[in-house]
DNA sequence: AATGAATGAGTGTTCATTCAT
DNA sequence: TATGAATGAACACTCATTCAT
């Protein structure tokens, strides 16, 4: 495609702005490019969705695979589980459109765990071989809930207590304090 | 109104069956009524929405009172989540519309917890008194999580491991038996 | 429906000028009507094209009725012949529509040859009766065959020579001219 | 054009799949070629329709021409008259093309007659000359008639009695049983 | 000559919402 | 109060056709 940046920049605006279900006419006209263009390109809604995130689903992708070198597993799980909330966060919308039953929508859950699942597998595992992290539980539940739980909570939910994902989190990792007393 | 009755039995159907944003039309013909009717009474679908599970969410507050009585906090809660997941996991899109930013349903989630939480409070309160609950946890924030974590995971999502709502409420439940070794 | 009779006539005049497969907004404007109202009253484009022709095609019924008292079996069919050709030929793409196998025109034929059948039935066994018309033929298939016919031939059609709707008359009729030399 | 036969059997595989309008870009991608070479060489539609029915065209042009060396008049007509029924019914949407009025297809009928009427028109003198044919039909008129009634009638048109197109040609061959008492 | 990306008009269809009766 | 006819904005999606490469 010849406007194929225009149309991802245009498309990642309108996300941004509208939600990741923005009518392709809007998309279309802030790329200065047909509608036509966009189907021909993007045949289903959630390839350009995910075409769109791609780039930063790669970014938080690699984020776990940099954080299970570095740290201990259950260090890296926390830290990526931030990323990916930074990331779900940001798409508006996008959190809905995963888990909406809208057929539009359909292939995105599989496109976006493919990609983060496995990164995140390995460091189940790590965890789960060293006793730190719990184990029996699947990178794709696990993501699965942690997108769930990255949107915002109620207005007040900056307020005060731990975040729901931390909760989460201290389910799952097996704290030294608390098999130490 | 004459048929208040017809019109709440008529759109818990069609809620089942199409989801929570089923047409008006199509719950006015249901109950023998004109579209005008229902916007009369419940201008906005939220305020139709929270009327017809009323019922229901007043049912699962008051599980939420009766548990708290008949088992110590802990346990209560974990008996309780399961109440509300029941209740969430059965209103087709109830779940999504609850947190979908769609101005239709904008008032909806302070409708919904300022039923449920208050109750659910009492329990947190009781478990942080006598320390098998994680304290600054408010239940409005865990309310909105599992409402999230109620509906379903991936498609084989039922094949093992526990639950995320299980994890989640380990991260928050001071178990005996990780602090008696 | 308020306006039953503007719609009728702007669609009666879409379909003298476009054609019976006239866009729905075209016909909601010359009746000075939203495309909705067209929809509730007309949910599928057969159901208006059929109202639209309603008046007509019963009074081409009523034809066949009056004919058949008045004349003997055989010429009462060829004067009926011509009704429905005249009703044919004015209604553009009618005869198309009525064949088409689009979905959108699906229930046209049995409605068309539901109102017209029955009378023309009546003439085919009366002549049959009398031996005037050849039997085993059924008013569907020739009214099938006759509206096709109908629709124009080639643009010099009008030159000269009898009508292919005559000769298949001629091959459906016992001329007693044949048969007395 | 270096793919015409590509395009040519692409062309009427789509034509069979789809009917004559299916879209070009079908066509040309099943030749593997762009839909730019197929505009180039067939502007219109009609001239890829014709292009692709030409060989059978021909064909059923030339069975007429034997046929006419092999059997009397009348018997000819018939049999061809089966030929002609045999062509239309195989193209899917050719008959309604042939007759539809649409911009696209409007070259078609002249084309179509081109071929046959001629061939046809020699049978038509042949049997008025010998008095078995009824005079002063033009072949194009007939033909004309008989691909209109090559398709099929109402569903349950196969069930009984003698097809139109055989009524028609009895309106038009002048039987010597009709003639000699 | 061939390619095929790009265009964008065109259409069916759905529904929330209003308001005359 | 209740009705439900009417409205019309909104959107997805398809393709014929053009034209730069």
């Amino acid at each position: 495609m010849r406007n194929t940046e225009a149309v991802l920049e245009a498309a990642k605006k309108a996300f941004a702005e509208l939600g990741v279900d923005a009518p392709m006419r809007d998309i279309a006209a802030r790329a200065g490019v047909g509608v036509g263009t966009i189907y021909r390109n993007y045949p289903q809604r959630s390839d350009l969705i995910i075409a769109v995130f791609r780039r930063e689903l790669d970014t938080t992708a690699e984020e776990a695979e940099r954080l299970a070198a570095e740290y201990p597993p259950a260090e890296a799980l926390r830290l990526w589980s931030e990323s990916l909330a930074r990331f779900v966060a940001t798409k508006r919308g996008f959190a809905s459109a995963l888990h909406s039953g809208d057929p539009a929508y359909q292939p995105l859950p599989a496109q976006f765990l493919g990609i983060l699942a496995p990164k995140v597998q390995s460091i189940l595992d790590a965890g789960a071989a060293d006793g730190t992290i719990r184990g029996g539980v699947s990178a794709e539940h696990l993501i699965h809930a942690l997108s769930r739980l990255a949107d915002d909570g109620p207005d007040d939910a900056a307020a005060a207590g731990p975040s729901m994902t931390d909760v989460l989190l201290d389910g799952l990792i097996v704290s030294p304090r608390s098999i130490e007393p």
